[in-house]
DNA sequence: AAGCTTTCGCTACGAGCCGTAGCGTAACTG
DNA sequence: CAGTTACGCTACGGCTCGTAGCGAAAGCTT
């Protein structure tokens, strides 16, 4: 689970300590909310978890690692129950990422690290298999609900449900972050409601009620 | 235009040079390129300006206004052709928001001035200024024409308009940013016309095809 | 032309953070 | 018990930040 730095773990010797572990993500957090990702610094997390910073140092490369980690806990709790329908289904996803983004630490630290990873692929691959391919699952398995309903036609082309399921999940993803993060604006159960109509019947047939 | 400094600007005295305006905004960018946006330093940009790093502090108060103002000059080429029907000009928006998302230099700061903006608000609005509106305008227009010709129904309730443009709004820009730099899959011609029918007709009536 | 005002380039500076090295100690294994 | 690894602590060179102070340059005004 944790993808920290990659572990040598040779046999015997004083391993590492968990604890120490859970404190300095917690300390990260917690420095992501009152600085912030730019303020935040290393030497601070350690201090906060009550580490040395070489301890710090010797288990995570360097910010950007260590805050995707800490940010990518909070995405653990991720899932999906069943509410019957497609439409509910949906609204189920939407506010599921939008009761992560509205967690400050999540907001400051989430479009950093993405920012980031844009020059640095090993970043990116962390983020996706840590936070951006959990959230994907969730729209694979909504969608292959509705298909069960009947809802949505089965799929004759893997590889054509594959390109639209990635186009579902950027629409959803994409449109929630952008509300809260770049519109600055609340994902509330309005919104959702509106957004998912427009996902599901489209913009010719959504009125503007 | 350019929303620097409050410029205090007195009567007489030498006049701020605009070509080193135009050229810390150019040295800015190629910066970007080469270095991304944690490594951009200050004093680099002044080097490769040509300008001492004081000029520089005299105009921007930091970092985060520089790169926004230099991001946001790619945004000037912004403008939408009607193209005749609703599908197809949403195609141009897309295709123009996907054009400046393709530059090196608009990935790497992007991101970054909105992650700072989270947590500055001041911050927040000179981007909304400079750049999201500018974007928001080519969805208002593109929406205005398609009611024109009948194929949106005219708006009664301003109010709610206003909220079903927002809506929109977030989609787009949303699911464009997302696939671009979250998946980091191409904005290419066949994406668009797969966004553009999911967006118009909906999950439910758009197969898989 | 002289005088005033503002900008410019340059140098220098204290401050803060980075990332690492070195050391002695602590914890766990066979 | 010996061997191995993690830990806390201190210290360090290097880099960037943002500002101050200076003399010179570039305009405008009378």
């Amino acid at each position: 689970m944790q993808s920290r730095t990659s572990a040598p773990r040779a046999t015997g010797g004083r391993p590492r300590s968990a604890t120490a572990d859970a404190a300095i993500l917690a300390a990260t957090r917690a420095a992501l909310v009152e600085l912030g990702w730019s303020k935040l610094t290393l030497g601070d997390v350690a201090t906060r978890a009550g580490v040395a910073k070489t301890t710090l140092y010797r288990r995570w490369a360097g910010k950007n690692e260590l805050v995707v980690d800490a940010v990518a806990a909070l995405f653990d709790e991720l899932e999906l129950p069943d509410r019957g329908n497609l439409a509910a289904d949906v609204e189920g996803v939407v506010l599921q990422f939008a009761a992560i983004l509205a967690r400050p630490e999540a907001k400051s630290g989430l479009m950093s690290v993405v920012a980031e990873s844009i020059r640095d692929d090993a970043l990116r691959d962390r983020i996706r298999s840590s936070i951006v391919e959990r959230q994907k699952l969730l729209v694979l398995e909504g969608r292959a609900r509705a298909q069960q309903r009947g809802e949505l036609p089965e799929d004759n082309d893997p590889e054509a449900a594959a390109r639209t399921a990635d186009l579902i999940f950027d629409v959803i993803a994409g449109a929630v972050v952008h509300r809260a993060l770049v519109s600055a604006e609340p994902v509330d159960a309005d919104w959702t409601r509106s957004f998912t109509r427009l996902l599901l019947n489209g913009l010719t047939a959504s009125a503007t009620t």
